[in-house]
DNA sequence: TTCGGAATTGACGTCTTGTCAAACATTGAC
DNA sequence: GTCAATGTTTGACAAGACGTCAATTCCGAA
């Protein structure tokens, strides 16, 4: 018994590393420079063995992304749970979304890779699930923000539209904003310097069109993203900030 | 002079054939199916030529982005022409996007792969700078749209916000949305059965945050699509109403 | 017909993924 | 301590992709 749980903590162990070398392969030389190959090289196994963890690339890259969803899903339930209007606790989410791609800039290529159809369907269907329930799991989290705001009478909705229409529109701004910032070269060309604080306005402008209130020009809002910046997120944009500089 | 120009009109040809064999291959096999081999086997060339016309893969990959932009440019610039309010024009060109994805569906994998740096790093300046001209230019089309909004009164803009700050909102929620809804698995089991209709919906209550007149509440938008696909896209959506049955 | 330059070819070098028989290590029974 | 059985690790190998280039073919002009 003692030495099986061993062998499966080494095996658990080495899983982590590979990992972690993936993913530093990932960030040093770009989806390119990932190969079985180089993984194998670095930690000084033999590419057989690789392939006893993870039956193929596309399950590195899943696993890879798993590992930093479950971080987002951490990060989401310690916005939500922040003590203020529900208002302040949706802002709580978007900013932990921006430190999440901060924090993790390779998710942003491992997702568009793992998202494309002919990678997706390498994969195998214990990962998918879990990606699966990580995302759900998420919907979920900013959904129950927008059911608060409806029970507490921040806001109403019309019959016909359901909370996850809201967050569909806040996932969907939020995450074609930072793949548009993260890729696209002539935003600045187009007047976008900052398109963050162009995303925060739009953000805000979304949730005035549902009435959610208090609506942006009736609270100070820019207090609360600095608040909880400093407060639940303080470890996160300390760590932000210093890998903007470096 | 005449043979020249004959050689180069071949050339041409060649290359327009290229592209068409390399849209197959991704349409129906995938963006792994998609090797200068099978092009050159299709075609019947040897691999040697295909390389004299795009000097990589990734150059072919672009073209085709290209291919596909300049036409959807043209449907925007269709879109902003329609005789309505400023309002309906936005709409327009909503509409616009969505025949496009519908029209092009290989194009979403193709700027999915075409963004991925390590992708990007290796086409040429040339196609690249073709890039950026057609997404500057698609931002200038709706741009003007958001100021022939203000200039007519439909809707005033606060110091320091850009009609482009608006272009940014309504792109990057339309791209997300369709992004997530061609690549997202688990939408349905979220409570997102129809994700185009949500994406309507946040596009109205975005552009209402920002007070463009008249409201969605104010005016029948719905009769404003209706009337939009059947006469200014008329053809296109046809065609892809005839696709989504096949 | 012949010549010279341009276009075309496909074998080749290199890299990558994924497999598998053989070598090696570990365990538990005696 | 020995040994067989079982599990693990290895690296050579097959398959397939990209991109190159020397050799060959083609073609128009003289």
């Amino acid at each position: 018994m003692k030495t099986l749980s061993r062998k499966q903590r080494e095996v658990q162990e080495r899983e982590a590393r590979i990992l972690e070398v993936a993913q530093e392969l990932l960030v040093q030389h770009g989806y390119h420079g990932l190969s079985m190959d180089r993984i194998a090289e670095v930690l000084e196994y033999s590419k057989g063995t690789m392939y006893q963890h993870f039956s193929c690339k596309e399950e590195v890259l899943l696993a890879l992304a798993n590992q930093a969803l479950a971080v987002r899903l951490q990060m989401f339930r310690c916005a939500a749970a922040y003590r203020g209007r529900t208002r302040e606790r949706l802002i709580a989410t978007g900013l932990a979304s921006e430190l999440f791609v901060k924090l993790f800039p390779h998710h942003f290529t491992v997702e568009q890779v793992i998202r494309l159809p002919s990678v997706w369907e390498k994969t195998s269907p214990r990962r998918r699930d879990a990606m699966r329930a990580f995302e759900m799991q998420c919907i979920a989290v900013i959904g129950g923000i927008v059911r608060d705001a409806i029970a507490c009478g921040d806001m109403e909705l019309p019959t016909g539209t359901s909370p996850e229409h809201i967050v569909f529109g806040l996932w969907s701004m939020t995450f074609g904003a930072l793949s548009i910032a993260m890729t696209s070269v002539s935003l600045s060309d187009a007047g976008l310097q900052d398109p963050l604080a162009v995303l925060h306005e739009n953000q805000s402008r979304l949730v005035d069109g549902y009435g959610w209130r208090p609506l942006s020009h009736e609270y100070d809002y820019q207090a609360t993203a600095e608040k909880i910046l400093s407060t639940v997120f303080s470890a996160e944009s300390r760590a932000a900030a210093a890998r903007n500089r470096a």
